[in-house]
DNA sequence: TGTTTTTAATCGATATAATCGATGAAATAG
DNA sequence: CTATTTCATCGATTATATCGATTAAAAACA
């Protein structure tokens, strides 16, 4: 069994196709139908099903895909540690929330690139619960979420923190208030991002904290992306809470109208995996990022309404 | 990178030494020594100092060595795996403490065997805090403990309930007891076996539910392994807390008396990694290891004392 | 000091294994 | 029925790992 082998085999699962998983590897077809089959000749196993003219994987073999991508995971992250050693950094993965990466990361991402211009990054977008498995799985070397993070596997340190607002259209900024003039988060009509982002759970903590559960909302529509969700309130959609940065422009341009009342600030954090190396630049990125963190503010709240700020 | 180069890697860093690795790798010096300059010359990254006619790890040759071992880890659970999918199954590795090793597993494991003939089993004594740490680092499959296990990347099951009995010699039965009548720990002479293991807990347990830490105790002893006590106990050294099994023949024979006061049953547990795919052989054990265990009893106690059976 | 032994690196030769291109066989699509 | 797709196989080629022998350097010993 060979590393070599390994790779080919996981292509090759994953394509379920071997013409094609030999093409994106550089290899000739017979080379890796070879390597296929010395694996299974190896343990005199079959990892494949040849159905018509194609091949599809039997259980044992996705059984042991799994194993075959740790192993490959385990050797790709020994790997990058020996080019780390040697001065040849590869890549940071990084992967964080819509916001973070759209409105928080560019600008430090830039200033650290600038002062290390050897340095490349790699980053994806993935919503809270998503980077907390990404960093589990090794998929990527630091993330960095907005909500709170389970696994006893990540180590997490506060990195800034973020004002979040609620807002709604312009157009029509008649606020549904209680007979105490108490803002009531169940008669709005709300328009929210998916399930597991931490704008999402902005909301979700808020009724929460007056007493009520997701389901007491009336959620009219779920987009997937902070500029969407902007749009539909724009489009007079409905009301929702979002991270400042994301409608501090349309607010200055009278297109949204922000609701002043005491919202909890949002936490954003950096979390890393417990166990894994960190390679030098990692930890240089990880300096840089975390310094100068601000503190955090507390909030005032009642049952199941919200005093609105005269 | 390959996994061959790992492990000349890993054998070469361990002896520190490439001759006597290669030997014991059943190749030649030159093949190894071929290995570790191409390992190397791939990332232009030195992991050994050629200090006289001898090598020596660099810095960056051990923290390397360990991302090293982690994929050779890897790789050999996959290569279980696949063994075991087809129907070659590998020796089951098990860890187990001393008393469960000597008096529990031997005749499950006995019956186990009959029925299952091709299974090989790999069984090594461990104490209880090493057994953990063999299950986490994937040395063994399955772990057999007496006390409690705190890592969250285990599973643990309930096996079997165990009697531990206090004992002293029968040449010297005098019992310190107070004016109360009540056995008084702090002036007992103890023989114990090494922190870590079970038996070694259960007199730590038995002496913080008095009141007592084990500062406060009089240690005249300390031996690896339970037979050594019970010799130990035997000569006349002291009290013990040991399992019932250990010592059952030599209180029938008349050369230990056991004190009859009334301690807790000890819980033997099972351990293995959450997150580690079970082969089918392994599955099998567990099955029949776990099959009618016997229900705990409680213990009533008091202030630093005992109460003795009357 | 000179000699022997130990050890790792190197070199050329060889054996092993991976890869390639071509071909065949089987299945599907038109 | 033909053309195409796809995987397996085969022989040739190439790359690479390994070997045995040798060298160079260091250490042990006399």
């Amino acid at each position: 069994m060979t590393l070599d082998q390994l790779r080919i085999f996981v292509e090759v699962a994953e394509h379920g196709h071997v013409t094609r998983a030999a093409e994106s590897l550089g290899m000739s077809q017979s080379a890796a139908s070879a390597a296929i089959a010395s694996l299974e000749g190896s343990c005199e196993i079959i990892l494949f099903d040849r159905v018509g003219r194609g091949i599809r994987l039997t259980d044992n073999g996705r059984i042991f895909l799994r194993e075959a991508r740790a192993v490959l995971d385990r050797a790709s992250m020994a790997r990058s540690v020996l080019q780390d050693l040697a001065g040849h950094p590869g890549p940071i993965g990084i992967a964080a929330s819509q916001t973070i990466a759209t409105y928080w990361l560019p600008r430090r991402l830039a200033t650290f690139q600038a002062a290390n211009s050897r340095m490349r990054f790699n980053v994806v977008i993935r919503n809270t619960n998503e980077v907390e498995t990404a960093i589990v799985e090794g998929e990527a070397n630091i993330g960095l979420v907005e909500g709170p993070t389970q696994h006893p596997a990540l180590i997490r340190q506060l990195i800034d923190h973020d004002k979040i607002v609620l807002v709604v259209s312009s157009e029509q900024p008649r606020l549904p208030l209680n007979k105490n003039g108490r803002l009531d988060l169940r008669v709005m009509k709300w328009v929210v991002r998916e399930t597991g982002s931490g704008t999402r759970r902005g909301l979700e903590d808020l009724a929460a904290r007056v007493g009520l559960s997701v389901n007491d909302l009336n959620i009219a529509l779920e987009l997937p992306s902070n500029e969407a969700v902007r749009e539909a309130i724009e489009a007079g959609a409905g009301a929702t809470i979002i991270s400042r940065h994301v409608v501090a422009s349309a607010i200055a341009a009278g297109r949204l109208t922000e609701i002043p009342i005491e919202l909890p600030q949002r936490e954003y954090a950096m979390v890393r995996h417990r166990d894994r190396h960190a390679t030098l630049a990692e930890k240089a990125l990880v300096a840089h990022l975390t310094e100068a963190t601000s503190q955090p503010v507390s909030l005032e709240l009642s049952e199941n309404s919200l005093k609105v700020a005269p």
